[in-house]
DNA sequence: CGTGTTATTGATAGATTTCAATCAATGTGG
DNA sequence: CCACATTGATTGAAATCTATCAATAACACG
C-alpha cells in the first residue's frame, strides 16, 4: 500500500521515424494491426514514443484525459485509490494493451510501470483523426472494449464471490494463458513458467487480499505440489488442471 | 442464491411498426439517440420488440450470442454464476441500457427481468448492417462501452477494497444518482426516494455480501437516521452527503 | 558485508458469513 | 373470511475466513 511515486519527467524518444510502426514488434498484438501496412506512416505521424521507468506513474487518476496510449513493451499496473490509501489494481497492461478506453474527460485510474515500459502516445485530437481516417480502427477499439468488459465482469465474480484460494488460482491460470504464443506447449500437466513482473503487494491489491494472504496461499499451493516458486518473480505451474479446477470453484 | 427460472417463451410484440423508434420513450436515453429522426424507420426495421416477464431469463450465460438488446422499459439484473451456484450480479440494466457489448461469440453473463421489461432485439447481422450504415452508432457504442468500463472499474474497487458499510452506501448513492432527470431536486440533504426493483439477495450478490449483512447494514443506517425504509422496494435517503462520505471511505 | 526492501510465517483479532429462529407480507383454498 | 403455506426480510449467536499485528527470513544492491 506504499505507492508514493513522485512525478519524474518521462523519457520521450520523439524520433518521429515514419517506420516505427512498420517495425514495431507489438503491432501483431495491438489495435494497430487493423491499419494497412501502406498507411502505417500516417499512424506513426500521430504517435509519440515514450519510455517509462519502473515505478513511474504515467497516468494519474483524475487528471484530464489528454492522451491515449498503446503499450509496446513492458508491463504497467492500472489502479484506483480510496482517499485513505486503500488501493485496487484493476488490471495489468502488457504489450499490445490499449489504454484510455475508460475515458470521460478525466482518467478513471492511474498507471504505473512495473518494468521498463514503452508506449505509443496519441493526443485526443490525433486519435480522433485516425478514427475518422480508419473506420476499421474504431471497430477494433469497440471489439477491444467489449473484451475488456468481459474480463472486468470475470474479475467482479472473482472479487465478489471467490475465496482467497480460488482468487490466486484464477490469477495463476490467467497469467499462464497470457502467453499462448509459444507453440510447443500442448500437453496436459506440462509445467508452465509464469513470469510475474509485479510484487506480492500488487497481486494482493489486484485480488482484493493482503500480501500475507497471498503469500500464505502460494505457500500452501507449493506444499500441495501444485506450484514451485523458484524466485519472487516466477512461479512454475506443476498441475495446470488441478489449479484450474480450484480457480473455477470446482474443488 | 435460489434462481431456478425455467425457460418460458418470451412474448414477442412483433408489430413491426415503422414508428416504434420514433415514439419510443427510451430513445433519449439510449444509443438510438444518435440516429437521425429521418432514419428511424431503418432502425425500426432491424429491431424486434420483446416483452419479458419478471423472473424470466432472456440472456443465458454461455449461450451463443446471437442477439443484441436495448432495454426500453423496466429493469433487468445481469449476473454470472460459479459451478456451485455462487452468484455475482455484475449490474442492473435499466431503460436505455445497451446489452451485448461484452460479446465474444457467446454471452458472458445472464440477464433476468426484475420488473416487466421491454427490449428491442437486434440480430448480430442486423446490428452489423446498422453499424455500417450509421458510423455515428459505432462511435456511440464505443462511448457506451468506455463508460461501462469506468463503472466496472469502480465496482472492482468496491468489491475488492470497501467494507460492507461502504458498499451499501455506494450502492444507495449510485441508485439515487440514477434519476437525475427530475429538475426539482437541487438542495443539500433533500430527502431522495430510491426505488429498488431488486431483492436483498440481488443487492447482496451485486455487492459481494450476504443478504443478512445487507439487511443488518441497512438497519444500522436507519438507526443512525441516515435513511428510512418505508417498504422493501423503497429507501429514503435522509442524509445524502453523509452517506456519500461513507461511500467514498471518508468516515 | 551492511542495509533496506520484499516476502514469509506465526499469533491474534475482527468483520462478515453461516446457521437458525422470528417476523412480515402475500397468496391459497376450504 | 380465516388457517395455512410461501417467500422475503430481519435479528441473534456462533463459526470462519481473512486481516492485522509482529517477528523473522530472503533477497537485491550499493
Amino acid at each position: 500500500m506504499t505507492a508514493m511515486t513522485r512525478a519524474r519527467p518521462l523519457v520521450i524518444d520523439s524520433h518521429r521515424d515514419s517506420n516505427v510502426c512498420l517495425t514495431c514488434g507489438a503491432r501483431a498484438f495491438s489495435v494497430c494491426h487493423v491499419i494497412d501496412t501502406a498507411d502505417l506512416d500516417k499512424l506513426a505521424a500521430a504517435a509519440v514514443s515514450v519510455s517509462v521507468q519502473p515505478g513511474h506513474t504515467f497516468i494519474q487518476e483524475g487528471d484530464p484525459a489528454e492522451h491515449f496510449f498503446n503499450v509496446t513493451a513492458g508491463t504497467a499496473k492500472l489502479y484506483k485509490l480510496l482517499p485513505d490509501g486503500r488501493r485496487q489494481v484493476t488490471g495489468f497492461a502488457g504489450m499490445g494493451y490499449f489504454l484510455g478506453l475508460a475515458v470521460s474527460s478525466s482518467y478513471a485510474f492511474s498507471a504505473e510501470a512495473l518494468e521498463p515500459v514503452k508506449i505509443c502516445r496519441f493526443s485526443r485530437a490525433k486519435l480522433r483523426g485516425l478514427l475518422d481516417d480508419f473506420p476499421a480502427l474504431e471497430k477494433k477499439l469497440l471489439e477491444v472494449a467489449s473484451n475488456e468488459l468481459v474480463v472486468a465482469q470475470e474479475q467482479m465474480l472473482l472479487l465478489g464471490r471467490k475465496t482467497a484460494r480460488e482468487r490466486l488460482a484464477s490469477f495463476l491460470i490467467a497469467r499462464a494463458n497470457l502467453v499462448p504464443h509459444c507453440p510447443g506447449r500442448g500437453g496436459v500437466n506440462v509445467a508452465e513458467r509464469i513470469h510475474l513482473p509485479m510484487t506480492r503487494s500488487d497481486i494482493a491489491d489486484y485480488l482484493g487480499l493482503t500480501i500475507e494472504t497471498v503469500s500464505r496461499t502460494l505457500s500452501k499451493f507449493r506444499a500441495e505440489k501444485l506450484i514451485e516458486i523458484p524466485n519472487n518473480a516466477e512461479i512454475v505451474l506443476l498441475k495446470h488442471d488441478a489449479v484450474e479446477d480450484i480457480a473455477t470453484g470446482m474443488v
